[in-house]
DNA sequence: AGGCGCTTGTGAACTCGTGCACAAATCGCG
DNA sequence: CGCGATTTGTGCACGAGTTCACAAGCGCCT
Protein backbone atom coordinates (compact mmCIF):
# COMPACT_ATOMS: atom_id res chain seq x y z
CA UNK A 1 0.00 0.00 0.00
CA UNK A 2 2.51 2.74 0.71
CA UNK A 3 3.82 2.77 -2.54
CA UNK A 4 1.64 2.81 -5.86
CA UNK A 5 2.42 5.48 -8.02
CA UNK A 6 4.04 4.62 -11.44
CA UNK A 7 5.15 7.50 -12.31
CA UNK A 8 1.02 7.94 -13.48
CA UNK A 9 -0.71 11.44 -15.31
CA UNK A 10 -0.20 12.57 -11.15
CA UNK A 11 1.44 10.12 -9.47
CA UNK A 12 4.79 10.89 -7.83
CA UNK A 13 7.98 10.67 -10.17
CA UNK A 14 10.82 7.69 -9.13
CA UNK A 15 11.82 6.95 -5.93
CA UNK A 16 11.29 10.64 -4.74
CA UNK A 17 9.07 10.54 -1.97
CA UNK A 18 7.64 13.60 -2.37
CA UNK A 19 6.47 15.63 0.20
CA UNK A 20 3.60 17.92 -0.85
CA UNK A 21 4.47 20.31 1.79
CA UNK A 22 0.77 20.59 3.23
CA UNK A 23 -0.98 23.31 5.09
CA UNK A 24 -1.11 22.58 8.44
CA UNK A 25 -4.67 22.93 8.73
CA UNK A 26 -4.92 20.09 6.15
CA UNK A 27 -2.62 17.64 8.06
CA UNK A 28 -4.68 17.86 11.23
CA UNK A 29 -8.43 17.08 8.82
CA UNK A 30 -6.91 14.04 7.20
CA UNK A 31 -7.22 11.88 10.15
CA UNK A 32 -10.72 12.24 10.71
CA UNK A 33 -10.84 11.85 6.48
CA UNK A 34 -9.08 8.31 7.11
CA UNK A 35 -11.86 7.46 9.95
CA UNK A 36 -14.59 8.67 8.03
CA UNK A 37 -13.18 6.48 5.23
CA UNK A 38 -12.93 3.45 7.20
CA UNK A 39 -16.20 3.51 8.87
CA UNK A 40 -17.46 3.79 4.32
CA UNK A 41 -15.71 1.06 3.59
CA UNK A 42 -17.23 -1.35 5.86
CA UNK A 43 -20.54 -0.28 4.64
CA UNK A 44 -19.45 -1.82 1.35
CA UNK A 45 -18.96 1.50 -0.96
CA UNK A 46 -16.08 1.49 -2.59
CA UNK A 47 -16.54 4.59 -3.93
CA UNK A 48 -17.85 8.45 -1.82
CA UNK A 49 -18.26 11.09 -3.53
CA UNK A 50 -16.45 14.49 -1.36
CA UNK A 51 -20.11 15.78 -0.66
CA UNK A 52 -20.61 12.46 0.90
CA UNK A 53 -17.27 12.20 2.50
CA UNK A 54 -17.59 15.73 4.04
CA UNK A 55 -20.66 15.00 5.65
CA UNK A 56 -19.01 11.50 7.24
CA UNK A 57 -16.44 13.98 8.10
CA UNK A 58 -18.22 16.73 9.76
CA UNK A 59 -16.70 19.19 7.07
CA UNK A 60 -17.59 21.61 3.80
CA UNK A 61 -16.97 19.56 0.78
CA UNK A 62 -14.82 22.09 -0.84
CA UNK A 63 -12.62 22.20 1.88
CA UNK A 64 -12.00 18.40 1.66
CA UNK A 65 -11.47 18.32 -2.29
CA UNK A 66 -9.40 21.50 -1.77
CA UNK A 67 -7.69 19.37 0.94
CA UNK A 68 -7.65 16.05 -0.65
CA UNK A 69 -6.08 18.16 -4.04
CA UNK A 70 -2.67 18.15 -1.89
CA UNK A 71 -2.30 14.98 -1.99
CA UNK A 72 -2.27 14.24 -5.65
CA UNK A 73 -5.45 13.82 -7.98
CA UNK A 74 -6.99 10.52 -6.44
CA UNK A 75 -10.42 11.15 -7.68
CA UNK A 76 -12.60 10.34 -10.49
CA UNK A 77 -14.86 13.48 -12.16
CA UNK A 78 -18.25 12.16 -12.12
CA UNK A 79 -17.63 9.08 -9.92
CA UNK A 80 -15.81 10.10 -6.73
CA UNK A 81 -13.00 8.63 -4.79
CA UNK A 82 -12.21 4.90 -4.90
CA UNK A 83 -12.31 4.23 -0.69
CA UNK A 84 -9.58 1.70 -0.87
CA UNK A 85 -7.24 4.19 -2.86
CA UNK A 86 -7.69 7.26 -0.63
CA UNK A 87 -7.21 4.86 2.19
CA UNK A 88 -3.99 4.10 1.55
CA UNK A 89 -2.90 7.09 0.02
CA UNK A 90 -3.91 9.19 3.33
CA UNK A 91 -2.29 6.27 5.66
CA UNK A 92 0.80 6.87 3.16
CA UNK A 93 1.21 10.53 3.52
CA UNK A 94 0.35 10.69 7.47
CA UNK A 95 3.46 7.86 7.68
CA UNK A 96 0.94 5.15 8.91
CA UNK A 97 1.88 2.54 6.43
CA UNK A 98 4.92 2.04 9.14
CA UNK A 99 3.09 1.06 12.54
CA UNK A 100 5.12 3.59 14.63
CA UNK A 101 6.01 2.00 18.32
CA UNK A 102 5.21 4.43 21.17
CA UNK A 103 6.18 4.89 24.54
CA UNK A 104 4.11 6.01 27.38
CA UNK A 105 5.43 7.58 30.37
CA UNK A 106 3.54 7.82 33.45
CA UNK A 107 0.95 4.86 34.61
CA UNK A 108 -1.38 6.56 36.70
CA UNK A 109 -5.28 7.27 36.09
CA UNK A 110 -5.24 8.49 33.12
CA UNK A 111 -1.77 6.21 32.09
CA UNK A 112 -3.86 3.18 33.09
CA UNK A 113 -6.92 4.54 30.41
CA UNK A 114 -4.52 4.84 27.98
CA UNK A 115 -2.35 1.93 27.98
CA UNK A 116 -5.84 -0.26 27.49
CA UNK A 117 -7.08 1.77 25.23
CA UNK A 118 -7.57 -0.53 21.64
CA UNK A 119 -7.52 2.52 19.64
CA UNK A 120 -4.29 2.72 19.49
CA UNK A 121 -3.50 -0.33 18.02
CA UNK A 122 -6.36 -0.05 15.29
CA UNK A 123 -5.49 3.32 14.19
CA UNK A 124 -1.70 2.72 13.13
CA UNK A 125 0.20 3.20 16.83
CA UNK A 126 1.90 0.18 18.91
CA UNK A 127 2.68 0.81 22.90
CA UNK A 128 6.08 -0.59 23.20
CA UNK A 129 6.55 0.10 26.38
CA UNK A 130 5.14 1.90 29.74
CA UNK A 131 7.37 3.80 32.24
CA UNK A 132 6.57 5.56 35.53
CA UNK A 133 8.84 6.51 38.16
CA UNK A 134 7.69 5.05 41.19
CA UNK A 135 8.62 1.60 42.19
CA UNK A 136 5.50 0.20 43.39
CA UNK A 137 4.33 0.37 40.16
CA UNK A 138 6.97 -1.22 38.37
CA UNK A 139 7.07 -4.67 37.03
CA UNK A 140 2.91 -4.47 36.84
CA UNK A 141 1.84 -5.98 33.94
CA UNK A 142 -1.06 -3.48 31.95
CA UNK A 143 -2.41 -5.13 28.45
CA UNK A 144 0.76 -7.68 28.21
CA UNK A 145 3.25 -5.22 28.79
CA UNK A 146 5.02 -4.74 32.21
CA UNK A 147 5.76 -1.32 33.35
CA UNK A 148 9.27 -0.96 33.64
CA UNK A 149 11.65 2.17 35.20
CA UNK A 150 11.57 5.39 33.75
CA UNK A 151 15.59 4.94 33.84
CA UNK A 152 15.49 2.16 31.84
CA UNK A 153 14.02 4.62 28.94
CA UNK A 154 16.81 5.65 26.85
CA UNK A 155 17.73 1.84 26.75
CA UNK A 156 14.59 0.50 25.46
CA UNK A 157 13.49 3.26 23.39
CA UNK A 158 16.38 2.58 21.11
CA UNK A 159 15.93 -1.30 20.94
CA UNK A 160 12.22 -0.51 20.15
CA UNK A 161 12.92 2.44 17.70
CA UNK A 162 10.18 4.33 19.77
CA UNK A 163 10.25 8.20 18.07
CA UNK A 164 6.75 9.41 19.65
CA UNK A 165 6.51 9.53 23.43
CA UNK A 166 3.24 9.81 25.35
CA UNK A 167 3.38 11.94 28.87
CA UNK A 168 0.63 11.25 31.14
CA UNK A 169 2.46 12.37 34.43
CA UNK A 170 1.68 15.27 36.59
CA UNK A 171 2.76 18.59 35.32
CA UNK A 172 5.55 18.84 37.76
CA UNK A 173 7.40 16.37 36.25
CA UNK A 174 6.52 16.62 32.49
CA UNK A 175 9.32 18.74 32.24
CA UNK A 176 12.27 16.15 32.95
CA UNK A 177 10.59 13.32 31.20
CA UNK A 178 10.17 15.39 27.92
CA UNK A 179 13.95 16.25 28.65
CA UNK A 180 14.18 12.76 29.14
CA UNK A 181 12.15 11.50 25.97
CA UNK A 182 14.41 13.25 24.00
CA UNK A 183 17.19 12.37 25.26
CA UNK A 184 16.32 8.95 24.24
CA UNK A 185 15.83 9.76 20.83
CA UNK A 186 12.28 10.70 20.97
CA UNK A 187 11.43 13.61 18.25
CA UNK A 188 7.56 13.52 19.06
CA UNK A 189 5.70 13.64 22.24
CA UNK A 190 1.75 14.25 22.97
CA UNK A 191 1.58 15.94 26.22
CA UNK A 192 -1.48 15.17 28.59
CA UNK A 193 -0.05 17.57 31.45
CA UNK A 194 -0.99 21.06 31.94
CA UNK A 195 2.20 22.47 31.49
CA UNK A 196 4.41 24.29 28.24
CA UNK A 197 6.87 22.09 27.45
CA UNK A 198 9.87 23.28 26.15
CA UNK A 199 11.90 21.12 23.65
CA UNK A 200 14.85 21.46 21.36
CA UNK A 201 14.19 22.61 17.57
CA UNK A 202 12.91 19.14 15.63
CA UNK A 203 11.08 17.68 18.71
CA UNK A 204 7.41 18.09 17.84
CA UNK A 205 5.17 18.63 21.24
CA UNK A 206 1.50 18.56 20.79
CA UNK A 207 -0.91 18.77 24.04
CA UNK A 208 -4.41 17.26 25.33
CA UNK A 209 -5.61 19.24 27.88
CA UNK A 210 -8.83 18.39 29.04
CA UNK A 211 -9.37 21.54 31.38
CA UNK A 212 -8.64 23.91 28.36
CA UNK A 213 -11.02 22.27 26.18
CA UNK A 214 -13.64 22.98 29.25
CA UNK A 215 -13.24 26.55 29.66
CA UNK A 216 -13.64 27.08 25.91
CA UNK A 217 -17.30 25.58 26.11
CA UNK A 218 -17.47 27.43 29.31
CA UNK A 219 -16.97 30.77 27.76
CA UNK A 220 -19.51 29.64 24.77
CA UNK A 221 -21.99 28.53 27.45
CA UNK A 222 -21.30 32.49 29.64
CA UNK A 223 -21.96 33.95 25.94
CA UNK A 224 -25.07 31.82 25.48
CA UNK A 225 -26.55 33.11 28.29
CA UNK A 226 -25.62 36.16 27.95
CA UNK A 227 -27.47 36.57 24.61
CA UNK A 228 -30.95 34.74 25.94
CA UNK A 229 -31.84 38.05 28.01
CA UNK A 230 -31.07 39.93 24.10
CA UNK A 231 -33.63 39.59 21.96
CA UNK A 232 -31.64 38.00 18.65
CA UNK A 233 -31.36 34.78 19.62
CA UNK A 234 -28.29 33.94 17.85
CA UNK A 235 -26.63 30.60 18.31
CA UNK A 236 -23.90 28.71 16.02
CA UNK A 237 -23.18 25.48 15.72
CA UNK A 238 -20.00 22.85 16.36
CA UNK A 239 -17.24 25.51 18.29
CA UNK A 240 -14.06 24.83 16.24
CA UNK A 241 -11.20 22.28 17.13
CA UNK B 1 -10.81 47.81 20.29
CA UNK B 2 -15.07 47.05 20.27
CA UNK B 3 -16.01 48.38 23.76
CA UNK B 4 -13.89 50.44 25.84
CA UNK B 5 -16.46 50.58 29.02
CA UNK B 6 -16.61 53.59 30.45
CA UNK B 7 -17.42 52.79 34.04
CA UNK B 8 -14.49 52.34 36.80
CA UNK B 9 -10.56 51.59 35.25
CA UNK B 10 -11.05 47.89 35.87
CA UNK B 11 -14.55 47.29 36.93
CA UNK B 12 -16.88 46.00 34.67
CA UNK B 13 -19.74 48.47 33.96
CA UNK B 14 -22.73 48.07 35.66
CA UNK B 15 -25.05 45.46 35.11
CA UNK B 16 -24.30 45.15 31.22
CA UNK B 17 -22.45 41.53 30.62
CA UNK B 18 -19.88 43.20 27.51
CA UNK B 19 -19.66 40.57 25.32
CA UNK B 20 -16.87 42.09 23.14
CA UNK B 21 -17.06 39.19 20.93
CA UNK B 22 -13.53 37.34 21.07
CA UNK B 23 -11.64 36.07 18.05
CA UNK B 24 -12.35 32.52 18.28
CA UNK B 25 -8.21 31.83 18.80
CA UNK B 26 -8.53 34.04 21.25
CA UNK B 27 -10.78 32.14 23.51
CA UNK B 28 -8.41 29.37 22.55
CA UNK B 29 -5.77 30.78 24.02
CA UNK B 30 -6.94 32.56 27.37
CA UNK B 31 -7.25 29.15 29.66
CA UNK B 32 -3.89 28.56 29.12
CA UNK B 33 -2.61 32.57 29.99
CA UNK B 34 -4.94 31.25 33.16
CA UNK B 35 -3.03 28.79 33.84
CA UNK B 36 0.47 30.11 33.41
CA UNK B 37 -1.09 33.10 35.23
CA UNK B 38 -2.12 30.99 38.18
CA UNK B 39 1.66 29.50 38.30
CA UNK B 40 3.08 32.84 38.22
CA UNK B 41 0.40 34.06 41.05
CA UNK B 42 1.85 31.16 43.31
CA UNK B 43 5.07 31.86 42.69
CA UNK B 44 4.74 35.58 44.68
CA UNK B 45 4.91 37.85 41.82
CA UNK B 46 1.78 40.18 41.82
CA UNK B 47 2.74 41.89 38.26
CA UNK B 48 3.87 40.07 35.20
CA UNK B 49 5.06 41.69 31.75
CA UNK B 50 3.32 40.39 28.42
CA UNK B 51 7.25 38.87 27.80
CA UNK B 52 6.70 36.98 30.81
CA UNK B 53 3.34 35.40 30.82
CA UNK B 54 4.44 35.26 26.71
CA UNK B 55 7.08 32.89 27.76
CA UNK B 56 5.55 30.99 30.40
CA UNK B 57 2.38 30.24 28.00
CA UNK B 58 4.31 29.85 25.48
CA UNK B 59 3.27 32.16 22.71
CA UNK B 60 4.60 35.38 20.85
CA UNK B 61 3.95 38.46 23.32
CA UNK B 62 2.70 40.48 20.59
CA UNK B 63 0.00 37.86 20.27
CA UNK B 64 -0.32 37.63 24.09
CA UNK B 65 -0.93 41.65 24.09
CA UNK B 66 -3.20 41.81 21.16
CA UNK B 67 -5.35 38.86 22.58
CA UNK B 68 -5.46 40.69 26.42
CA UNK B 69 -6.06 44.12 24.57
CA UNK B 70 -9.35 42.79 23.26
CA UNK B 71 -10.61 41.91 27.17
CA UNK B 72 -9.91 45.49 27.79
CA UNK B 73 -7.05 47.68 28.72
CA UNK B 74 -6.24 45.48 31.88
CA UNK B 75 -2.17 46.33 31.74
CA UNK B 76 -0.13 49.09 33.18
CA UNK B 77 2.42 50.71 30.59
CA UNK B 78 5.86 50.51 31.79
CA UNK B 79 4.82 47.88 34.30
CA UNK B 80 2.79 44.93 33.33
CA UNK B 81 -0.37 43.08 34.12
CA UNK B 82 -1.65 43.05 37.79
CA UNK B 83 -1.64 39.01 38.24
CA UNK B 84 -4.68 39.18 40.53
CA UNK B 85 -7.10 41.43 38.16
CA UNK B 86 -5.83 39.77 35.00
CA UNK B 87 -6.90 36.16 36.49
CA UNK B 88 -10.43 37.90 37.56
CA UNK B 89 -10.76 39.24 34.29
CA UNK B 90 -9.84 36.07 32.32
CA UNK B 91 -12.06 33.99 34.60
CA UNK B 92 -14.60 36.34 34.30
CA UNK B 93 -14.64 36.23 30.61
CA UNK B 94 -14.34 32.48 30.05
CA UNK B 95 -17.55 32.10 32.49
CA UNK B 96 -15.69 30.80 35.19
CA UNK B 97 -16.88 33.16 38.02
CA UNK B 98 -19.82 30.74 38.41
CA UNK B 99 -18.08 26.75 39.00
CA UNK B 100 -20.08 24.70 36.26
CA UNK B 101 -22.18 21.54 36.64
CA UNK B 102 -20.34 18.53 33.92
CA UNK B 103 -22.52 15.44 33.24
CA UNK B 104 -20.12 12.85 32.15
CA UNK B 105 -21.57 9.68 30.70
CA UNK B 106 -19.77 6.78 30.17
CA UNK B 107 -17.68 5.32 33.21
CA UNK B 108 -15.26 2.26 31.13
CA UNK B 109 -11.61 2.88 31.02
CA UNK B 110 -11.40 6.47 30.24
CA UNK B 111 -14.43 7.60 32.24
CA UNK B 112 -12.67 6.03 35.70
CA UNK B 113 -10.09 8.02 35.02
CA UNK B 114 -11.72 11.36 34.00
CA UNK B 115 -14.11 10.89 37.05
CA UNK B 116 -11.17 10.45 39.55
CA UNK B 117 -9.09 13.60 37.72
CA UNK B 118 -8.61 16.50 40.53
CA UNK B 119 -8.10 18.90 37.54
CA UNK B 120 -12.01 19.17 37.13
CA UNK B 121 -12.15 20.46 40.13
CA UNK B 122 -9.16 23.06 40.56
CA UNK B 123 -9.65 24.56 36.96
CA UNK B 124 -13.88 25.53 37.55
CA UNK B 125 -15.54 23.09 37.21
CA UNK B 126 -17.86 20.51 39.52
CA UNK B 127 -18.56 16.52 38.22
CA UNK B 128 -22.24 16.75 39.07
CA UNK B 129 -23.02 13.44 37.99
CA UNK B 130 -21.68 10.54 36.20
CA UNK B 131 -23.52 8.30 34.10
CA UNK B 132 -23.54 4.71 32.84
CA UNK B 133 -25.41 2.21 30.36
CA UNK B 134 -24.33 -0.59 32.08
CA UNK B 135 -26.82 -1.90 35.30
CA UNK B 136 -23.51 -3.41 36.92
CA UNK B 137 -22.01 -0.40 37.28
CA UNK B 138 -24.78 1.59 38.55
CA UNK B 139 -24.62 2.37 42.06
CA UNK B 140 -20.49 2.61 41.98
CA UNK B 141 -19.05 4.75 43.83
CA UNK B 142 -16.60 6.49 42.41
CA UNK B 143 -14.69 9.75 44.18
CA UNK B 144 -17.38 10.33 46.44
CA UNK B 145 -20.27 9.78 43.90
CA UNK B 146 -22.38 7.35 42.47
CA UNK B 147 -23.05 6.22 39.21
CA UNK B 148 -26.66 6.93 37.78
CA UNK B 149 -28.28 5.22 34.88
CA UNK B 150 -28.18 6.94 31.49
CA UNK B 151 -31.87 7.11 31.64
CA UNK B 152 -32.08 9.09 34.55
CA UNK B 153 -29.92 12.05 32.84
CA UNK B 154 -32.90 14.45 32.02
CA UNK B 155 -33.88 14.44 35.58
CA UNK B 156 -30.48 14.83 37.30
CA UNK B 157 -29.25 17.25 34.50
CA UNK B 158 -32.30 19.86 35.62
CA UNK B 159 -31.46 19.48 39.43
CA UNK B 160 -28.17 19.82 39.34
CA UNK B 161 -28.11 22.67 36.50
CA UNK B 162 -26.07 20.33 34.69
CA UNK B 163 -25.03 22.32 30.94
CA UNK B 164 -22.17 20.68 29.77
CA UNK B 165 -21.97 17.42 28.95
CA UNK B 166 -18.62 14.68 28.53
CA UNK B 167 -19.33 11.70 26.27
CA UNK B 168 -16.60 9.00 27.09
CA UNK B 169 -18.65 6.10 25.59
CA UNK B 170 -17.41 4.01 22.45
CA UNK B 171 -18.09 5.67 19.62
CA UNK B 172 -21.00 3.19 18.76
CA UNK B 173 -22.92 4.92 21.89
CA UNK B 174 -21.88 8.29 21.47
CA UNK B 175 -24.69 9.83 18.80
CA UNK B 176 -27.23 8.62 21.03
CA UNK B 177 -25.80 9.86 24.47
CA UNK B 178 -25.54 12.98 22.59
CA UNK B 179 -29.04 13.35 21.83
CA UNK B 180 -29.84 12.50 25.10
CA UNK B 181 -27.81 14.82 26.92
CA UNK B 182 -29.22 17.54 24.28
CA UNK B 183 -32.43 16.30 24.91
CA UNK B 184 -31.79 17.27 29.14
CA UNK B 185 -30.70 20.83 28.19
CA UNK B 186 -26.96 20.44 28.34
CA UNK B 187 -25.71 22.95 25.31
CA UNK B 188 -21.84 21.94 25.57
CA UNK B 189 -20.67 18.64 24.49
CA UNK B 190 -16.90 17.33 24.95
CA UNK B 191 -16.74 14.43 23.21
CA UNK B 192 -13.97 11.49 23.63
CA UNK B 193 -15.79 9.15 20.78
CA UNK B 194 -14.07 8.78 17.91
CA UNK B 195 -17.00 10.08 15.97
CA UNK B 196 -18.80 13.00 14.32
CA UNK B 197 -21.46 14.21 16.49
CA UNK B 198 -24.46 15.79 14.74
CA UNK B 199 -26.52 18.73 17.30
CA UNK B 200 -29.23 20.92 16.69
CA UNK B 201 -28.06 24.46 16.24
CA UNK B 202 -27.03 26.35 19.48
CA UNK B 203 -24.87 23.31 20.97
CA UNK B 204 -21.34 23.55 20.68
CA UNK B 205 -19.47 20.15 20.44
CA UNK B 206 -15.79 19.79 20.90
CA UNK B 207 -13.42 16.41 20.55
CA UNK B 208 -10.40 15.20 22.15
CA UNK B 209 -9.44 12.76 19.94
CA UNK B 210 -6.17 10.66 20.59
CA UNK B 211 -5.22 9.00 17.83
CA UNK B 212 -5.63 12.36 15.60
CA UNK B 213 -3.13 13.62 17.61
CA UNK B 214 -0.88 10.71 17.29
CA UNK B 215 -1.45 10.62 13.55
CA UNK B 216 -0.86 14.40 13.30
CA UNK B 217 2.72 13.47 15.04
CA UNK B 218 3.24 10.37 12.70
CA UNK B 219 3.27 12.68 9.51
CA UNK B 220 5.46 15.18 10.95
CA UNK B 221 8.14 11.98 11.69
CA UNK B 222 7.49 11.09 8.26
CA UNK B 223 8.19 13.93 7.12
CA UNK B 224 11.28 14.63 9.51
CA UNK B 225 12.54 10.97 8.15
CA UNK B 226 12.40 11.62 4.59
CA UNK B 227 13.88 15.15 4.99
CA UNK B 228 17.28 13.33 6.91
CA UNK B 229 17.89 11.97 3.37
CA UNK B 230 18.30 15.29 2.04
CA UNK B 231 20.72 17.93 2.79
CA UNK B 232 18.94 20.82 4.21
CA UNK B 233 17.81 19.32 7.42
CA UNK B 234 15.09 21.64 8.15
CA UNK B 235 13.00 21.22 11.25
CA UNK B 236 10.51 22.90 12.50
CA UNK B 237 9.26 23.73 16.71
CA UNK B 238 6.19 22.85 18.22
CA UNK B 239 3.45 21.72 16.06
CA UNK B 240 0.10 24.03 16.17
CA UNK B 241 -2.58 22.62 18.19
C1' DA C 1 -20.82 8.70 -31.40
C1' DG C 2 -22.55 12.37 -29.11
C1' DG C 3 -24.78 14.67 -25.56
C1' DC C 4 -26.06 15.03 -20.72
C1' DG C 5 -25.67 14.99 -15.89
C1' DC C 6 -22.62 14.52 -12.28
C1' DT C 7 -18.37 15.36 -9.65
C1' DT C 8 -13.72 16.77 -9.21
C1' DG C 9 -10.06 20.11 -9.06
C1' DT C 10 -8.88 24.87 -8.65
C1' DG C 11 -8.63 30.10 -9.50
C1' DA C 12 -9.95 33.93 -7.05
C1' DA C 13 -12.13 36.62 -3.51
C1' DC C 14 -12.54 36.87 1.21
C1' DT C 15 -12.01 36.14 6.19
C1' DC C 16 -9.25 35.19 9.96
C1' DG C 17 -5.01 35.10 12.44
C1' DT C 18 -0.15 36.57 13.14
C1' DG C 19 3.71 39.45 14.01
C1' DC C 20 6.28 43.63 13.31
C1' DA C 21 7.16 47.99 14.71
C1' DC C 22 6.11 52.07 16.96
C1' DA C 23 3.48 55.76 19.33
C1' DA C 24 1.38 56.47 23.74
C1' DA C 25 1.47 55.93 28.55
C1' DT C 26 3.45 55.15 32.95
C1' DC C 27 7.02 54.87 36.51
C1' DG C 28 11.25 56.03 38.91
C1' DC C 29 14.88 58.98 39.56
C1' DG C 30 17.71 62.74 39.58
C1' DC D 1 9.42 68.65 37.39
C1' DG D 2 11.11 66.70 33.44
C1' DC D 3 13.60 62.91 31.28
C1' DG D 4 14.74 58.38 30.08
C1' DA D 5 13.70 53.60 30.61
C1' DT D 6 10.20 50.45 30.12
C1' DT D 7 6.13 48.21 28.56
C1' DT D 8 1.51 48.34 26.79
C1' DG D 9 -1.89 48.79 23.04
C1' DT D 10 -2.56 48.84 18.15
C1' DG D 11 -2.21 50.15 13.00
C1' DC D 12 -0.68 47.75 9.29
C1' DA D 13 1.03 44.38 6.20
C1' DC D 14 1.44 39.79 5.42
C1' DG D 15 0.28 34.91 5.33
C1' DA D 16 -2.77 31.06 6.18
C1' DG D 17 -7.12 29.11 5.64
C1' DT D 18 -11.89 29.06 3.91
C1' DT D 19 -15.55 29.31 0.64
C1' DC D 20 -17.59 30.22 -3.74
C1' DA D 21 -18.30 29.20 -8.22
C1' DC D 22 -17.25 27.12 -12.37
C1' DA D 23 -14.54 24.94 -16.15
C1' DA D 24 -12.72 20.47 -17.16
C1' DG D 25 -13.28 15.64 -17.14
C1' DC D 26 -15.70 11.30 -16.76
C1' DG D 27 -19.27 7.74 -17.38
C1' DC D 28 -23.67 6.49 -18.93
C1' DC D 29 -27.52 6.37 -21.85
C1' DT D 30 -29.56 6.80 -26.12
N1 LIG E 1 -6.81 11.68 34.98
C1 LIG E 1 -7.34 12.37 33.99
O1 LIG E 1 -8.45 12.15 33.56
C2 LIG E 1 -6.58 13.47 33.37
C3 LIG E 1 -7.21 14.23 32.42
C4 LIG E 1 -6.52 15.24 31.81
C5 LIG E 1 -5.22 15.47 32.14
N2 LIG E 1 -4.61 14.73 33.07
C6 LIG E 1 -3.22 14.98 33.35
O2 LIG E 1 -2.50 13.81 33.10
C7 LIG E 1 -1.46 13.68 34.03
C8 LIG E 1 -1.60 12.38 34.77
O3 LIG E 1 -2.82 12.37 35.46
P1 LIG E 1 -3.18 11.17 36.39
O4 LIG E 1 -4.54 11.43 36.89
O5 LIG E 1 -2.92 9.90 35.68
O6 LIG E 1 -2.13 11.35 37.58
P2 LIG E 1 -1.56 10.20 38.55
O7 LIG E 1 -0.95 10.89 39.69
O8 LIG E 1 -2.63 9.19 38.77
O9 LIG E 1 -0.44 9.48 37.71
C9 LIG E 1 0.80 10.05 37.47
C10 LIG E 1 1.80 8.93 37.32
O10 LIG E 1 3.03 9.49 36.87
C11 LIG E 1 4.06 8.87 37.60
N3 LIG E 1 5.22 9.75 37.63
C12 LIG E 1 5.42 10.82 38.42
N4 LIG E 1 6.60 11.38 38.16
C13 LIG E 1 7.17 10.65 37.18
C14 LIG E 1 8.40 10.73 36.48
N5 LIG E 1 9.28 11.69 36.71
N6 LIG E 1 8.66 9.81 35.55
C15 LIG E 1 7.77 8.83 35.29
N7 LIG E 1 6.58 8.72 35.91
C16 LIG E 1 6.29 9.61 36.85
C17 LIG E 1 3.51 8.61 38.95
O11 LIG E 1 4.23 7.58 39.59
C18 LIG E 1 2.09 8.20 38.62
O12 LIG E 1 1.99 6.82 38.39
C19 LIG E 1 -1.55 14.87 34.94
O13 LIG E 1 -0.66 15.86 34.48
C20 LIG E 1 -2.96 15.33 34.78
O14 LIG E 1 -3.07 16.71 34.98
C21 LIG E 1 -5.26 13.71 33.69
N1 LIG F 1 -9.33 4.61 27.04
C1 LIG F 1 -8.67 5.60 26.48
O1 LIG F 1 -7.54 5.90 26.83
C2 LIG F 1 -9.28 6.38 25.39
C3 LIG F 1 -8.50 7.33 24.76
C4 LIG F 1 -9.07 8.10 23.76
C5 LIG F 1 -10.37 7.90 23.40
N2 LIG F 1 -11.09 6.98 24.01
C6 LIG F 1 -12.49 6.82 23.62
O2 LIG F 1 -13.28 7.04 24.76
C7 LIG F 1 -14.40 6.20 24.72
C8 LIG F 1 -14.43 5.35 25.95
O3 LIG F 1 -13.27 4.55 26.02
P1 LIG F 1 -13.10 3.50 27.15
O4 LIG F 1 -11.75 2.90 26.95
O5 LIG F 1 -13.40 4.11 28.45
O6 LIG F 1 -14.22 2.42 26.78
P2 LIG F 1 -14.96 1.42 27.79
O7 LIG F 1 -15.59 0.40 26.94
O8 LIG F 1 -14.01 1.02 28.85
O9 LIG F 1 -16.07 2.29 28.48
C9 LIG F 1 -17.23 2.68 27.83
C10 LIG F 1 -18.33 2.84 28.88
O10 LIG F 1 -19.47 3.43 28.25
C11 LIG F 1 -20.60 2.73 28.72
N3 LIG F 1 -21.68 2.88 27.75
C12 LIG F 1 -21.85 2.21 26.59
N4 LIG F 1 -22.95 2.63 25.95
C13 LIG F 1 -23.49 3.58 26.73
C14 LIG F 1 -24.65 4.37 26.62
N5 LIG F 1 -25.46 4.30 25.57
N6 LIG F 1 -24.92 5.25 27.61
C15 LIG F 1 -24.10 5.34 28.66
N7 LIG F 1 -22.99 4.62 28.82
C16 LIG F 1 -22.70 3.73 27.86
C17 LIG F 1 -20.17 1.33 28.89
O11 LIG F 1 -21.02 0.65 29.81
C18 LIG F 1 -18.77 1.51 29.46
O12 LIG F 1 -18.78 1.60 30.84
C19 LIG F 1 -14.28 5.38 23.46
O13 LIG F 1 -15.04 6.01 22.44
C20 LIG F 1 -12.83 5.46 23.12
O14 LIG F 1 -12.62 5.36 21.74
C21 LIG F 1 -10.58 6.21 25.02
Amino acid sequence: MSQHRPTGPNGRPGGVPALPDLPEATVARLPEYLRALHHIAETGNDTISSEGLAAAAGVNSAKLRKDLSHLGSYGTRGVGYDVALLIDQIEFTLGLDQRRAVALVGVGNLGHALAGYAGFASRGFRIAALFDADQARVGEPINGLDVRHISELAEVAAAESIAIGVIATPAAAAQDVADALVAAGVTSILNFAPCVLSVPEGVDVRKVDLAIELQILSFHEHRKSALTSLPGGLAEEAVGT
